[in-house]
DNA sequence: CGCATATTCAACCGAATGGTTGACCATTTC
DNA sequence: GAAATGGTCAACCATTCGGTTGAATATGCG
């Protein structure tokens, strides 16, 4: 557990990663796609997948010549059990959430790191 | 924002500073305290709460010659509420957490990395 | 004052991270 | 079958990370 705790957090602290994460909300993806609102390169992405695919974090399945990349919310629950063991948090503002992501979304692309 | 999710994941991503997050949930304590359980140096378990204070996890106030550390929430809460967004998660279980924590304490000091 | 205690600083080290490029493999399409 | 498409692999590079050690800086105590 303590293992994997290690690579879920280790997987979140990329922003590319967690940008991935949100456009993966929206609905699965190609590796391709997920890589077309990005400046680096395919190779980069496709190595953050693989991070992503490592902590649990989202399921990658294989179609004809297409990888479809698709969220597992199981491990993010993991770390966030962990986390609300640390003070009883207030429920989420759902639109708050959306308005964050919305930014977080747009800038995406902008900068490598 | 995405910055500091970035400080705030990177800091949990490594398990002695968790473990050094659960030793805080009990109560307050000096950087030395903090350090006797684990087998490396004292300068590595300073480095490690400077980690967690530039995260925000953690606030560190010198009272004398002696550093205390403290539990901060908030950076908590705000790495929670992001990772909320992706799933309406179960309420958790307390004494499963418990539980949890009394295990990764026990293991904190044994291994180096 | 002089010594012990609490903590950080600085330099260093090996390993991991995030990125690049170019070659390669597999699948689909013409 | 040849060419285009989707994706990974391998080697490389600079930077960051987690740790060490030894010296330095406060602060407290007899």
């Amino acid at each position: 557990m303590t293992q994997r705790l290690d690579t879920i957090f280790a997987a979140l602290a990329d922003p590319t990663r967690r940008a991935i994460l949100t456009m993966l909300l929206e609905d699965d993806m190609a590796v391709t796609d997920v890589a077309e609102p990005f400046t680096m390169s395919l190779a980069a992405i496709s190595k953050h997948l693989g991070i992503l695919a490592d902590a649990g974090l989202i399921t990658q399945e294989k179609r004809g010549r297409v990888k479809w990349c698709k969220l597992d919310p199981d491990a993010m629950r993991a770390a966030s059990v962990w986390m609300q063991g640390f003070g009883q948090f207030d429920p989420v503002d759902l639109d708050d959430f959306e308005r964050f992501l919305a930014q977080e979304i747009e800038g995406a692309g902008e900068q490598g790191r």
